[in-house]
RNA sequence: GCGGUAUUGGUGAAGUUUGGUUAACACACCGGAUUGUGGUUCCGGCACGCGUGGGUUCGAGUCCCACAUACCGCCCCA
């Protein structure tokens, strides 16, 4: 094995690949109901674009990009999400003009890139699909965003989700909720675990995350953000909680959520689902929330936005395991089969003939016996399948046989080139 | 970046504990069973090599080291 693919990559193969085509076609049809449409971006965006978004202490801006220096020495990333080259573009494209509808709505889907240790569904080279929505501080904004997707994993196929959701607030919450949460753990910070130290004053929301039974239990009794908002973000966090309920969307609140990139206020929510295939307990599927001031940061005006993201791998491991029905496609019409090498230009015509007529067709190019051809032709599942031999080249006709049925035709070779469907329509 | 487990053909894999002639078995695939008809049956074929590279040994798939990759856990997260 001289060459492998580079770590933490995977090829998607025939048949997987068509799960992969059906995940995005149904994605697509549902964005479409809520008027959503796509938007693609480059892989690789400048590296300022990654590192002013997601926040220079982000894991992700610190360890986890693939960066480098291209050959005019411009320091590149690839993306490692989606939200921030959209965001971009939406600057960049001036999309906050008057002369586009708002919110303008759009979504995405493609390979992001992060430097990371692989595990299953977890890889370097990925896929996410996402949505994004700007132009709107309205909280049915933000519901209607968790509304599609709950609709899109219901199309999925998967609908024993859980939606937890929550609240940053706006700035000012979030100022004063870090000092109270950095005051209350402060006393108990030799008890912490060391990765909680480290967090306490980078990012002391992150302990809320720990996974550390030592850091639990003063999670369990930590201040709450809930507490700490200020009457506009309350405001705004009744609202999307009164239109869940208004639209029949059961959620749970979970004040301990919190999110790895920077950039997210006000609500935040994730889907989860309890499946074996993902591990252990509930575990997110699809993450999302608001990210007011993203805009500006990157230049442009004051545009608030809200959106969700969800990763591919994961959402089709999940599928799998979940035993979701994927339409299988590769129905084959009809398989032609030559016998003798004078034959071979025949069979090679009857078969695109049937193509231009929309039949999928195909025939055996490795010189086989009938007998092989044959059972070629059974194993793909050819509704017909037609011969052609000496007797056949000698009268001008072609021989058509249905496999489900046994019955068979001899038909004029002139028939088929032109008019499949009425030669066939007499021996079902 | 850290820790653990694993790596045998197209596939699932036995064999590694106690290093010793021909790498089991099965599936798939290919060919054949009197000349041009398919899911069954029967027969036959199918790893000069055991992730890669070194080392120990009279001898290594089996022991040692390094590297690569996969999976699990940590970190983080989709």
């Amino acid at each position: 094995m001289r060459y492998q693919r580079p770590k933490g990559t995977a090829d998607i193969l025939p048949g997987e690949s068509q799960h992969w085509q059906y995940v995005e076609a149904v994605a697509r049809q549902v964005f479409k109901k809520y008027r959503f449409e796509e938007i693609r971006t480059p892989l690789f965006e400048n590296f300022e674009v990654f590192s002013r978004t997601s926040g220079d202490t982000s894991d992700i801006v610190t360890k986890e990009m693939y960066d480098f220096k291209d050959k005019g020495d411009r320091h590149i990333s690839l993306r490692p999400e989606g939200t921030a080259g959209v965001v971009r573009a939406f600057v960049e494209n001036k999309l906050y003009g008057p002369e586009v509808q708002k919110p303008f709505k759009t979504y995405y889907m493609g390979q992001m890139y992060r430097y990371e240790r692989p595990q299953s569904g977890r890889q370097r080279e990925f896929h996410q699909i996402g949505v994004e929505a700007f132009g709107s501080d309205e909280p049915a904004l933000d519901v209607e965003v968790i509304a599609m997707g709950r609709d899109l994993f219901k199309h999925f196929g998967i609908d024993n989700l859980r939606l937890a959701i929550n609240t940053l607030g706006d700035k000012e919450s979030r100022d004063s909720y870090r000092q109270a949460l950095i005051d209350y753990l402060e006393p108990h910070y030799d008890e912490l675990s060391e990765d909680s130290q480290v967090r306490l004053h980078k990012n002391p929301l992150r302990v809320l995350d720990s996974k550390d039974e030592k850091d639990k239990k003063f999670v369990a009794d930590a201040p709450s953000i809930l507490d700490y908002l200020t009457p506009a973000a309350q405001a705004h966090f009744d609202q999307v909680k009164s239109l869940l309920t208004a639209l029949g969307i059961d959620y749970v609140v979970d004040s301990t959520m919190v999110r790895g990139l920077d950039y997210y206020n006000h609500t935040i929510f994730e889907f989860m689902v309890d499946s074996k295939a993902l591990g252990h307990g509930y575990t997110t599927v699809c993450a999302g929330g608001r990210y007011n001031g993203l805009v500006e940061e990157l230049g442009g005006p004051e545009v608030s936005g809200v959106g969700f993201g969800l990763g591919m791998e994961r959402l089709i491991l999940l599928m799998e395991a979940e035993g979701v029905q994927f339409p299988e496609e590769h129905h084959l019409d009809a398989y032609v089969v030559g016998i003798g090498d004078e034959a071979n230009a025949t069979t090679l015509q009857v078969v695109q003939a049937l193509r231009s007529q929309d039949y999928s067709a195909d025939r055996d190019y490795l010189a086989r016996k009938p007998k092989a051809q044959f059972k070629t032709a059974d194993r793909l599942s050819a509704a017909y399948t037609l011969t052609v031999g000496e007797a056949e080249l000698a009268a001008k006709t072609i021989h058509v046989k249905n496999m489900a049925s046994g019955n068979e035709v001899t038909a004029p070779l002139a028939d088929v080139m032109t008019h499949f469907a009425e030669v066939i329509s007499n021996i079902d």
